[in-house]
DNA sequence: TTATAGTTTGAAAGCGCTTTCAAAGCGATT
DNA sequence: AATCGCTTTGAAAGCGCTTTCAAACTATAA
């Protein structure tokens, strides 16, 4: 069988649709041209006569040619394909991001290749193996926990796009959100409905965006002229679990509160399970505010109030900055302000 | 550069960790055999004196000699990527079925190549194609929209395995689960509870899953002895708005009942938001039953009752059983039955 | 008209691997 | 000791493409 298909190229039993089998060689032939001519129109990698040009075209439209990626990649040249690591396949936050990674790489022709790093830096190294072992043209990296240091050793063989933080170096292109902002307008929203203790779930502290969360909460508090009460900080893990875990804390230490911002959102709705168990109504008793602006959030009974994150824009927004960079360009990426999106779950302080 | 890259094939600038750039022939060099021999010890292709198998052991170890991926693509062998169409990169089911895959592939060297099909048979059809030109080993399809003759198709160049729907054909393994039962599960469960006016939001009827749904809420309503009321039946789209907009419509049509089974938890969340607004009480003015046990649905307020279906293992599976059809083996897969959870959403009937 | 520089083109090497093919090795058989 | 059949082994072809190199043009200047 394997030999059968050897000894007649063309025979690949035509793919299901399109029509995989095809090569450059029978594109060269149907032109009239050799085989170097339409490699070098395919890259646009050396000049070509018009005429040429138009007959490979066709050629490759009335042959319905489809470069072999595999190919490409052994011979050196582009593999079309861009490694993500992203930190779970079923991240609601990071799912979303490579859902704007995948709209943005398609119509360039790129595919992208995702792998989990679990938040684990030892697993991204891994992950980044993989990726240069199948010759990926480039890659993204979803908040890793990788050390900038080894992002730019890896920029230098690679275009390499991170969102999550500010760093700069050939071949590499960062992409962050302002964390900070986001909380003091949590904070602020809060304030200026009347609250003056607003308790805090904390994120992971390994977290950089949990950090900024934490100061723009203060910064705010401060701004207002509000005591920083640190026994109003009950520390989370950015799961749902943390933040039901936190809100007991909170109970336990009698700590007295009207709101709650809570670093994610996740945590924001581990917290309401832990209000509705004790009979605490939101907004009405406790107003809750949480971060991130999940697709399930607008759906939470009552649909939280929450910091806008736009995941969807920075994935899209980090895939056509690889882009860019791919085209040798000097990418720019402006990742949206966060925003407020005041929903049903924060209400004015009553009297 | 590249002119010095190809004189000197030993010098591809070390990667950062591993050691991509040791080829193949530099193994045989250094166990002091032949560059076929080597690969006939990686593939396991034929037998080979175990002194020279030793020998070749030892050298990969210490050269950390990792396989071209896309050289063995070319050259016919395996690629060790397996191809994962799925619906939505972002979506709360699919996701979890993927990490299933993900680390029942990992272990065996594959990576999966995820790419979405947007519920839709064509752009279905187009990433297979991709697949194919980036020559997977096989394929994994989450409920895909592609027709039955499409998949077996397909399975004659491929080893395929589809979840959804049963179907067997050579190279072609299909996994489902019992939804059907599972709709008689949470209908039991409500009717035990002595509810007798059952409301029940449908999915979206192009999708199987949702046909069998319907199909277990009559089936067990009847085995109850409760007659169907088809003014009961609120149609949805399998999202958290179509289920709000059930719950509307129920409400608007001036239906009574006192507990509703949405056929999916979105529909479910959807559906509790709506019960909020109206300042109806879950459990207590009307109970509620999903249907997936989403990840999100544990901290839902109140935690939803649902079905509990297993995505992880469904995704772990499928990758299982892919990896036997790569073996030449039967495979087989048992899917854990459907199982009620009843959490907080669901209660007694007021007498 | 002929030499000169620049441009377009094709042949061929090579990317790292698998697989065929035939040669070599080896023990058993007569 | 010579032969047969089996297993192990290496050389070499080829997967589909990119890229170098040099040949073959073309236009320009002398």
């Amino acid at each position: 069988m394997k030999t059968a298909k050897r000894s007649t190229p063309g025979s690949r039993a035509g793919a299901a649709s399109g029509a995989a089998g095809v090569t450059i060689e029978a594109v060269a032939q149907a032109a009239g041209v050799s085989l170097s001519t339409v490699s070098r129109i395919l890259n646009g990698s050396a000049a070509v006569s018009p005429a040429k040009a138009a007959a490979v075209a066709a050629a490759i439209a009335a042959l319905g040619f489809v470069p072999n990626p595999m190919a490409r990649g052994l011979a050196g040249g582009r593999t079309l394909s861009i490694g993500v690591i992203t930190q779970a396949l079923d991240s609601p936050f990071y799912g979303v991001a490579m859902r704007g990674i995948e709209d943005a790489l398609d119509p360039a022709g790129y595919s992208p290749l995702f792998l989990s790093g679990h938040w684990n830096a030892k697993a991204e190294a891994r992950c980044i193996d993989v990726l240069r072992s199948r010759r990926v043209d480039g890659l993204i990296v979803l908040h890793g926990r990788l050390t900038d240091a080894a992002l730019k050793a890896c920029a230098k063989h690679l275009p390499v796009v991170v969102t999550g933080r500010d760093l700069r170096a050939p071949g590499l292109f960062s992409l962050n959100f302002d964390n900070f902002e986001g909380a003091r307008l949590a904070t602020r929203h809060l304030i200026e409905l009347g609250h003056r203790r607003i308790a805090f779930i904390a994120g992971d502290p390994a977290h950089p965006d949990a950090n900024e969360r934490l100061r723009g909460y203060q910064a705010e508090l401060a701004a207002a002229g509000i005591g920083f009460d640190p026994a109003l900080v009950a520390p989370g893990e950015f799961h749902e679990q943390s933040g039901l875990l936190a809100v007991e804390r909170l109970f336990e230490t009698r700590q007295r509160f009207t709101a709650i911002f809570a670093a994610n959102d996740q945590m924001a709705v581990g917290a309401a399970l832990a209000l509705h168990r004790r009979a605490i109504r939101i907004p009405d008793d406790v107003s809750l505010v949480g971060f991130d602006d999940l697709l399930t959030s607008v759906y939470a009974s009552p649909p939280l109030s929450t910091v806008h994150q736009p995941a969807y824009e920075q994935g899209r927004l980090a895939a056509m900055a690889l882009l860019q960079l791919l085209a040798g360009n000097t990418p720019s990426a402006d990742v949206p302000a966060p925003q407020l999106v005041a929903r049903e779950s924060s209400r004015r302080v009553r009297g």
